[in-house]
DNA sequence: TGTACATCAGTGAACGCGCGTTCACTGATGTAC
DNA sequence: TGTACATCAGTGAACGCGCGTTCACTGATGTAC
């Protein structure tokens, strides 16, 4: 790919165009590794004008996992509202939703959890886009306690659990071991969302 | 860490020394990237030494990986053995084996999922442990649909779904979010494998 | 048991490379009057 | 509406670095007789 040619000298919103490439060539090569260099390149600039955006290349990949988990957050909260809250279809949709997101964005996901960002404190946007995807995931399953469908089991050991089955079908689904039908995907996303969800039951 | 002096001219057994100087590098950094030359350093041996071991990185990755496999193979057996195949009790143990292998080897872990080895047919060793893995969870799941205790629905979607769910428990306590007790991230892989298994059932 | 020699498993210098980041700079844009 | 000037967002050269890999080499080991 030739670097594209500008006919203005700023960018016009160069902030934008780097995560976009960093997306972009996450799909393209099937690995979240990139080089900033590589980035300035996609985008046609010097390879120093991503640093008036970007402190360094870390916070570049924050900034790209704290989109996601907003992403994230939205999709959650959408499918959420299609069930009326404490009940098990609520779970399920939100099951299925988590798995959505990844196959939607996968790019966005691998980066999400890469090990250089499993601290957040660094970058506060982060942590509270991350908190935020991780307290919906809490309510429902809390409001479904409450409301008598869901094992009284304490709470946070039932979040991480159901948490870890999602992210690991969403993490082999973007891996591609589920192949690249969204039908098939969805599929499997609800199995496992229904197997989960008798799993929780009371 | 300074480099190890040798007395001998011959190191014994360089290969096994790269690859133990590559899980305790990843055990050190939280990280599954390493270089070439830093384990070469590790081990005090010159850069080009590992490749009379190895033909390249990537091959020393699918040497580990491969490894990793057989351990998870042998772990999964194991603790299949101690209950009666065909039953739920022995899919349970076979759940929590998947992530107790993970909280042990973490550093294989890490390395046998890396998007690079995804395509296994470069490496015979690394495609037959991974598929004698696979094997087990498909064969353990097999049996309990046979006894007629795990629902009859397609066997490679219900293994799909489970083997997602035990890995995304695992990857989450590999990545420390179930801090580094082994006893609690055992008791959550149970909670797990519990809830998974009552949605397996017929 | 001793010797000649082939093979094995290291060495160390060198290669070309792309990376992250800094810095002094300059062209474009926005603002005050 | 026009002008002066501050600020913003780029440029491009340069830095030091560590990497993966190759190559001609050499010391150590194993084998045949």
């Amino acid at each position: 790919m030739p670097p594209r040619r500008r006919n203005t000298y700023h960018h016009g919103d160069l902030r934008r165009a780097v995560i976009d490439a960093a997306l972009q060539a996450i799909r393209e090569q099937g690995s979240p590794d990139f080089s900033l260099r590589a980035l300035a390149r996609r985008v046609g600039v010097a390879p120093s004008a991503p640093y008036r955006h970007f402190e360094d290349k870390r916070a570049l990949l924050a900034a790209i996992a704290a989109e996601g988990f907003r992403l994230l957050a939205d999709g959650l909260r959408k499918a959420a509202g299609t069930a009326r809250p404490g009940s098990l279809d609520h779970l399920r949709e939100l099951g299925v939703a988590y798995v959505r997101f990844a196959a939607r964005h996968p790019a966005h996901f691998r980066i999400m959890f890469r090990p250089e960002l499993a601290d957040k404190t660094p970058y506060p946007e982060l942590l509270d886009a991350a908190s935020d995807s991780f307290d919906v995931l809490t309510s429902g399953i809390r409001a479904a306690q409450e409301s008598g469908v869901v094992r009284p089991e304490e709470t946070g050991r039932l979040v991480r659990a159901s948490w870890g089955m999602v992210h690991g079908i969403a993490a082999l689904a973007v891996a591609g071991q589920f192949g690249r039908s969204r039908a098939k995907i969805e599929a499997i996303a609800r199995s496992a969302s229904e197997a989960l969800i008798r799993g929780l039951e009371a």
